[in-house]
DNA sequence: CCGGTATTGTATGGCGCCAGACGTTCTGGC
DNA sequence: GCCAGAACGTCTGGCGCCATACAATACCGG
């Protein structure tokens, strides 16, 4: 991509912004795929993460949800709403915590779950061409350092 | 990453799709990171990534801007619009086909572009830490090639 | 030169998400 | 017990961005 053709200008410039931009574009990139392959679902990639949290860790409430995937409580509030509506999740009542909503996976949400898997190992090995599992550990860690860098710069 | 398979239960799962929301959700806090340093110049990353680059490579149409941020025409567009209301960048007419415009730096946008550039060299330093330079080479390698794999799904 | 097609920039409507304000409920110091 | 403050979930308004549709202009085969 960043083949500035700058004739000779600088080797690799890496041109200030250019690399938090490139950043940026490749996540929405990654997002639209998956939500181009779980249109079939009825659902986005946000809501699929979601849904994974829940069947995974059992029923939880809301703002724990939010905080895990990094969301909003809103965003989060909305988002269980709608798949409530599909009658993939339900709110139960946390009996210590009247405030609360511990949202609970249903059966059909089960199901739907499952077709999340597949649908995301296939489009994981897709994107992994290429790449080697070293690779992808380094993401993993430098993403998570850049996340700890930037929860101490506030 | 993938291969965890739920052997039992795992310790810390990176289960399925959550690496990708890292990602996402890195990438979005990188892009308020650099917002709320960039909010004394009044713009935001997307701008300031614009104006760096109309700055570097002289007067481009708004298509090629777009393309090269990896927006859409319309979102430049109105970019363009907001920078050019601020005088930091001017639209010219290209003598050679009417239906674009060129859009050149100011030399107001020029100052703002240095200042983009001390925040960018500034925050690039802090998010640095911990982290080595062959790390962010492979990590922006690692992004091209995400990138065109993902290209050679659709 | 003429017609169809591609391309440029703009306008409109929609989506995902956030920030702030709000009512409700829990919690800890007095 | 009681009351200030914190936490949970919801509502509203706004933002950044996209997809689509559009008019104007360019390109190209007859």
């Amino acid at each position: 991509m960043a083949e500035d053709r700058t004739g000779g200008h600088e080797l690799d410039a890496p041109p200030w912004l250019r690399v938090e931009a490139t950043l940026m574009a490749t996540a929405r990139l990654i997002r639209e795929a998956y939500d181009a392959r779980l249109e079939a679902l009825g659902l986005h990639l946000s809501q699929a993460s979601l849904l994974s949290y829940v069947a995974d860790f059992g029923p939880q409430a809301q703002s724990r949800i939010a905080e895990r995937l990094a969301l909003g409580r809103a965003a989060t509030g909305s988002m269980v709403d709608a798949l409530e509506a599909r009658g993939l999740v339900r709110r139960l009542p946390d009996p210590d915590d009247r405030r609360v909503w511990l949202v609970e996976i249903t059966p059909e949400g089960k199901d739907v779950v499952a077709e999340i898997a597949e649908v995301d190992q296939r489009l994981r090995s897709e994107l992994r061409a290429g790449t080697t599992r070293e690779d992808r550990q380094q993401l993993a860690e430098l993403l998570v350092r850049l996340q700890s860098n930037l929860a101490a710069l506030e």
